[in-house]
DNA sequence: AGATGGTTCTTGACGACGTCAAGATCGACG
DNA sequence: CGTCGATCTTGACGTCGTCAAGAACCATCT
């Protein structure tokens, strides 16, 4: 076990630990060496299994689209009215936010990683189609005034702008005196408004 | 004018040389080095005026908020009717997000900035400032169903996310086999729909 | 058992980077 | 003409990403 090579399963290791080095230093303060120094191989090992840093960094992007993916699935299943799935799903992707805010700070950086990807491409549109096929049954059940696809990329506009400029938001908030409000009731705040933009109208 | 010493205006020579390594080489790629050297002075001068490379980028910061409020301010003058100046707000919004990418892939960057700069943080909030009233003459002209501030900070959201999710958008609408629109329709489209959710009931 | 080959990781080197201290050059002011 | 502060350069140090070469291990064959 104290073997210096072959050390069974490197790779998630090294994800796991580059993870970590983002979210303590920020993407900014990122080095492939601070990873192969918390993972407790040598400097050179992430270069073998990713090739650069851009290769180790598409990689987490890739694990966050697909947990990203497995977290929208969850949020969702089992609420059978779809606006109210809407508003779960909302929840679920700020919550992803900031409970994998290494991740996140990584998927839509493409000057980071390489957009091109296929795994990533997949991975991202699974996570997309989730939110997509949402809206489209809420154009079945209830009538949208808009476009299907124009809907969706509000809403996921809306929810990654959210991410981003969380701390301004809170920031602001503190300035304008109101009381501290949680990411989530926010994203909730967002898609009640956003569902009776796209609803066809009155209700 | 070729004296090596005492340039004239080596801070502006800086940052302009900065926005254009940005561009260039993306945030990632950004060395403070590359930009002494496009600038034609040492690789320290730059540390002399900024501090570090997050003093620099620091001042990137600040300057890019603050043509985004000149621009903001240009796009709504003259437009009476609040919804009217909401939408050309939006569109200079994004639009400066694609004729300013050196500055725009820098001022949300809280991991590379000193969030907490003073300069920072005002010009941040004139920003802001040009959207919250627009809303809150939305508010007062026609009513709105939303507190004033939550609508301001769902538009916002929606524009930056646009602004950041753009390549991807494209990318999409090509898999769907839709036409490509450009950002500053996706912008008007989402604040139509952003407005009518707003809107209190009826139009 | 012993040799062989491929996979996995290490070692060592190179240039580029950020940052700091020390030095050089200029304008301004006495 | 000399001094001083502001501005920029020079030189150095440690860290970084990346590559080539080598070492250790496993599996397989003889």
């Amino acid at each position: 076990m104290d073997d210096p090579y072959h050390h069974g399963d490197l790779p998630n290791t090294l994800r796991a630990a580059a993870v970590e080095v983002i979210i303590d230093n920020g993407v900014g303060g990122f080095s492939l060496r601070e990873v192969a120094r918390r993972a407790g191989v040598s400097h050179a090992a992430p270069g073998y299994h990713f090739g650069d840093v851009r290769g180790l960094l598409t990689s987490v992007a890739v694990e966050g689209f697909e947990t990203l993916h497995g977290e929208l699935v969850a949020a969702g299943r089992g609420i059978v009215d779809p606006i109210e799935r809407l508003h779960a799903i909302g929840r679920g992707y700020v919550r992803v936010g900031i409970e994998h805010p290494g991740h996140c700070q990584v998927i839509f950086r493409n000057d980071l990683i390489d957009a091109d990807d296929e795994r990533l491409r997949s991975a991202g549109l699974a996570a997309y189609g989730v939110l997509e096929s949402t809206i489209a049954d809420i154009d079945s059940v209830y009538g949208l005034t808009a476009d299907v696809t124009d809907a969706a990329q509000l809403c996921w506009s809306a929810m990654q702008g959210l991410v981003e400029l969380q701390s301004k938001l809170v920031q602001l908030d503190g300035l304008r005196g109101h009381a501290e409000v949680s990411i989530e009731e926010r994203a909730t705040r967002f898609s009640s408004l956003l569902v009776s933009g796209l609803l066809a109208d009155g209700n």
